[in-house]
DNA sequence: CCAGAGGTTGACAACGTTGTCACCCAAGGC
DNA sequence: GCCTTGGGTGACAACGTTGTCAACCTCTGG
């Protein structure tokens, strides 16, 4: 398995030797692969066969310096008033890179993307290292392909932590097990639990904070209060209609993160049930849906603009010889009112 | 005022106008740049005043094909499960881009923009053409530097459309119009109005279209039942607080966006008041928060991707030689809970 | 006074591509 | 049979920067 691949190499085959392979200049390569005319058919198809075979394609900082058109276009947007996840992580990266004068490249994609797309844009665009997000941070052949082709990189959010590659993220763990003491301080005692997404590290960090709080604290843990989520907000109001058709329902409810918690609060609505009155709900990352919600939620506050933007100071760093590290963020209880005594307590005069 | 600053073309100074300027090598104006040592402090200098003089900024491209660093770091991130304004616009433009093998470079920034930061952006990027983003897209100052420039660009959802420019947006007043006729339709004759952003056209646009509908439909506008908001959750809330308060109040409120529709479902949960019971609401742009209020927000919905998409389709063909178009997106009603016939109506046993 | 060390500087060749221009050759008109 | 035309092709010079290496200073210490 190593490195069998003919283009495993970090800079992809340049216009000479694809010249080289299919016996013409480089301007006649030139011409083919820009689709300008006076090529005989006969020499495109030699031209495209060399290129298909050496997997070529124009490195677009020499095509800008070369010639008239860079293909690339820019994009003005307004940073929006309101900061999702992914808005407040673009910002905190940006802000880092703005400080070095480095720029930043996005390349979107989703959690099951082919690690060939990755060794397209390393190629492509050159970039001196890469910020990887949670859940693509924990894709092992994504990031062996970065260490075989010696591009520095960062992981936010990551699973796990390997001491030979910088990673950032909150301390998960910590800041559920302080949210459940919170939950538990309040007087609840059956405490139901919505995971998210199985793929990111820090759904498996929250639920384990979870429960090792409620072993520190001396309260039973039901397995059947914790349920499969993923982060939607579908996904919490599945999450609390299986909860709530529970012989001994919850009291409360804890969701993996604001969106589902969302989803709880609705669906518990929709059956009638007042939060906090009868059921107290709790979510993670004090998103703008944690104060759009009626009642707003409690929840955790994560950094996560201070997250991306110092694992893109190590990840400089890094790049330029500094060794790697691995950091954690505390993260800070954010307590409103969709979270309160439970109603036996309340009715005791508590 | 035509055109004085000595800078103001469309390359920067290059490596060798420094050279001469400060009378010496490129090489050396090289370290001096990227601070290396063994410089004469004196020389430094020099060329340091040269550097400021010229406002020359090294070009990436150049630096990424001649070195061993690109000084740019690329970030990969999963496309979020639910779309905000600003992700959906982002889809629809990568997407676009993708077909033709055009590169997007983002540039956050702020409505209220340096001009001179967009010239740095051009220069160094040297993109092909840019997209402006609403509010961005009016700002004058902005369209003629790119104009000056000879830079191709093209506005999304912009306030005035010029046939010199691509534009593409959706019909807001229509849109608008289709959604006060349905509210109408409901019952509703005594209806609220909290205005968007007044940078933007399309508040302007969406209030224009629910008055003419008004006046079509011989319903009086009452200008009290229009107040101030700038799309925000806040300026929902301040909206329903100044509409509840009249003598009057409206039976319906249409606020100039969700996130400013969901402040005022939740100030009205606040006060206690039911909706759509007594009080019914609706929004525009049909964003994730549509959906996660309570009761979910009828809305209207703007196809942003598609537009964003057409936009960079139209930009890109326009870099290529064809002419400047102007182009308009249908939107689609979307009823939803919020949103229904008004109390005295529903007494009557309508 | 000279050799050697090290700071300072510049000439020049990359980097990977496109633009320009000259060349060759076959086809067509006279 | 000769000249023109234009399709097809390649040599070579950009583009703007950094890496390499040699050369030139200016000190030191013997």
């Amino acid at each position: 398995m190593k490195g069998a691949s003919a283009t495993a190499g970090r800079r992809g085959a340049t216009i000479r030797e694809v010249a080289d392979r299919a016996g013409v200049s480089i301007k006649t390569v030139s011409r083919v692969v820009n689709s300008e005319p006076n090529v005989r058919p006969e020499t495109r198809e030699r031209v495209l066969k060399a290129v298909a075979d050496l997997d070529y394609e124009p490195l677009p900082a020499a095509r800008g310096l070369a010639g008239r058109r860079t293909f690339s276009i820019g994009l003005l947007y307004e940073i929006p008033h309101e900061f999702s996840y992914i808005q407040r992580l673009l910002e905190g990266a940006y802000a880092a890179c703005e400080k070095t004068g480095h720029a930043l490249l996005l390349r979107p994609c989703t959690a099951d993307l082919d690690p060939r797309l990755v060794r397209r844009f390393v190629r492509q665009t050159r970039v001196d290292g890469v910020l990887l997000t949670a859940p693509i941070a924990d894709r092992s052949d994504v990031t062996s392909l970065l260490v075989e082709t010696s591009i520095a990189f960062a992981q936010i959010s990551p699973r796990d932590t390997d001491p030979r590659w910088t990673s950032v993220g909150p301390d998960d763990a910590e800041a559920s097990r302080a949210l459940t003491d919170h939950v538990l301080g309040l007087g609840h005692r059956r405490i139901g639990f919505v995971k998210g997404d199985p793929r990111h590290g820090a759904s498996h960090k929250r639920l384990a904070g979870h429960l090792a709080c409620l072993r520190n604290r001396g309260v039973a843990a039901d397995p059947t209060l914790v349920v499969d989520g993923n982060f939607d907000f579908d996904s919490g109001k599945r999450g609390f209609h299986a909860l709530w058709q529970l012989p001994d329902p919850p009291t409360a409810i804890i969701a993996c993160n604001d969106d589902s918690a969302a989803g709880v609060v609705v669906a518990a609505h929709q059956r009638g049930i007042g939060i906090p009155g009868t059921l107290s709900v709790a979510g993670f990352d004090d998103s703008p849906t944690a104060t759009h919600t009626w009642p707003a939620l409690t929840t955790v506050r994560q950094p996560i603009a201070a997250i991306a933007s110092r694992a893109s100071e190590l990840l400089i760093a890094n790049i330029a010889g500094e060794p790697a590290r691995q950091e954690t963020f505390d993260c800070d209880l954010v307590a409103r009112a969709s979270m309160a005594k439970p109603a036996r307590l309340r009715r005791a005069g508590t």
